[in-house]
DNA sequence: CGGCATCCTAATAGATACTG
DNA sequence: CAGTATCTATTAGGATGCCG
């Protein structure tokens, strides 16, 4: 049993893999819409929810604490009656903006292209 | 049982959904790093091992026989001997380098600023 | 060289019910 | 409102061995 590496993800600790320290963070394939839906300010969790009706309570709640814990957006408890929580970017979340920013033209383009055919 | 979506993926039946069209064509931990080794040009399997060396033999195999379906990339077979098989971007797989390419530059920058810490 | 076949583990995700 | 708990299903990916 030789070195097992950690499974169903891009390998990380390797340097010379030049995707590897953004995948790590975009992977998965909720991540990127909840970086989107983010993008544009701080947003509740039944705010996401409704912004993607199709991802369940608790696969999105995974997905927000994975990224919280990468650092890539900030949870914040509002203590009122209806409780209330927000989620928002932090800068190394803002960072990833880019990428998420490009895949949403690309799709957009090619959304584009299928339905002049 | 109400309506039965695809499962592990990003739900592309949803035309809200702006990330749906191009995430469904990078999606998975080892596409993206295939596409980016194959847009300086055409590579043999063995190259893209190489490039790869922590990618199973298997799983490069399903990855381009994904992205060949898909339309992302050609296969082309040289009867040689040994034999020689050669993957290159089509025209919609060049589409997707924007994103692929922002994917490396954030890797690249988010890797200086923790080597600067 | 460039695969395919087989068996396996781990991660992601969905459905449903329940709670502070 | 914003989750948690439980259970199940699907899939990505890894290890190994064989083949034209």
């Amino acid at each position: 049993m030789p070195l097992k590496v950690r499974k169903n993800r891009a390998p990380e600790p390797y340097p010379e893999c030049p995707l590897a320290v953004c995948m790590s963070l975009i992977s998965g394939a909720w991540t990127p819409h909840v970086i989107w839906y983010l993008s544009a300010g701080p947003r509740r969790f039944g705010e996401l929810r409704h912004d993607m009706p199709a991802v369940s309570a608790k696969v999105l709640t995974a997905r927000l604490r994975d990224l919280e814990k990468r650092g890539v957006l900030s949870r914040s408890v509002h203590p009122t009656s209806p409780p209330s929580v927000e989620y928002a970017l932090t800068p190394l979340g803002r960072e990833l903006m880019p990428a998420i920013q490009a895949i949403v033209e690309i799709s957009r383009r090619l959304a584009d292209q299928r339905s002049a055919d």
